[in-house]
DNA sequence: AAACTGACCTTAT
DNA sequence: GATAAGGCCAGTT
């Protein structure tokens, strides 16, 4: 079905996040111009397994850095598993520096 | 076509 | 500072 075009650019992004780095769907929303539809990014995660190749929404989290979407995995601790194999320190299901470790989607020429 | 849902965010109390 | 309610957009039923 060809008419994911708002779910390919959100799949798109998430693919595009560096490993240990954790973006929040507020951020990607606004990158794609529709700063308002940040529950649709989740909603697009929602459907992340239909999508292929399989986007990382385990490095997706809400503003606060609470893995709000660990439900949606097939076990809830899967979600913190995957954040603590890439450096991602996760207590109490919240990301530990989530400042230090939150990435933007415009931060890719940021980077050297 | 209308109403409900949803892995959110902001503002108000 | 914590809790409650509202607003927003797109998809599904």
């Amino acid at each position: 079905m060809d008419k994911e075009n708002f779910f390919e650019r959100v799949y798109d992004i998430v693919r595009q996040i560096p490993y240990g780095r954790v973006t929040s769907y507020g951020a990607i929303a606004e990158y794609l111009g529709t700063k308002g539809s940040s529950r649709m990014v989740g909603y697009a995660m929602n459907a992340c397994g239909t999508a292929y190749p399989p986007v990382p929404a385990h490095r997706v989290v809400n503003h606060q850095g609470l893995l709000t979407g660990k439900r949606a995995f097939a076990s809830p601790n899967l979600m913190q598993e995957l954040l603590q194999s890439e450096g991602i320190e996760i207590k109490n299901d919240k990301v530990m520096d989530f400042k230090h470790v939150f990435w933007h989607p415009a931060d890719l020429q940021t980077m050297s």
